[in-house]
DNA sequence: CTCCTATAGGTAGAAATGCTACATATAGCG
DNA sequence: CGCTATATGTAGCATTTCTACCTATAGGAG
């Protein structure tokens, strides 16, 4: 899957990715991975600066502890997270109902 | 709308715009405008650049002409443009299938 | 013991793409 | 004459994801 088509959508998967309860940032990218059967396998490159955006955003907020000799950084969903992923859901759902009408083709409205 | 969604997703959007036939580039917009109720409405500086980075890439053909006093460029899909147009439809289906499913919320994999 | 892989986190810089703001020009209406 | 709609365009910005790196530990293969 051409992964730019992401662009504009990713937040709003991460925060679904830890709607569930608190997970890591690797976790996150297997999670995603996992649930899409493979098809979303972000680079830990684009996974890692956009959870830190969402921490800066004030949409998760995460913590330091030491697992199995490995530091994690585990992050859970604030408030105004919950609400920006209602809010993520909505906009998706009308996003795609728009562009499914206009790209799936009924017929276009004529112009001179 | 937020704008910034469509990310990825322009081109496809143009080319359908331009399946029924040829159309100039202030056309396309309007079409656009009109078949989304409103909802992709884009601005000049980006239908334009849009359609000539499409006619580089040999998606659309375009032509100069006067219509009423006005110049115009008129753009056509090229037979590459078909294909990629089909293909960009193919590539939605399955974006939207993948996010849906993730987004929307079935149960996430367990993971440590 | 050593090498390799998986796990876990990270940064720097490039690439893509849509937006804002501006510039130009004609037609037509009040 | 000025304003709006039509019509095309560019320059530079902002955002976001990617590629390519770097560091470090645990555990299995050899």
């Amino acid at each position: 899957m051409r992964a730019e088509a992401l662009k504009g959508h990713l937040d709003g998967l991460l925060l679904a990715a830890l709607e569930d309860g608190p997970r890591h940032g690797y976790a996150v990218k297997e999670a995603l991975r996992d649930a899409t059967d493979g098809r979303i396998d972000l680079p830990t490159g684009t996974v890692y600066p956009a959870l830190h955006r969402l921490e800066n955003a004030g949409l998760i907020k995460g913590s330091w502890s030491v697992v199995g000799g490995r530091r994690r950084r585990t992050y859970e969903l604030t408030e105004q997270g919950r609400r920006s992923l209602a809010g993520a859901r909505d906009h998706w759902q009308e996003f795609a109902a728009v562009v499914s009408a206009a790209l799936g083709g009924g017929p276009w409205p004529a112009t001179n």
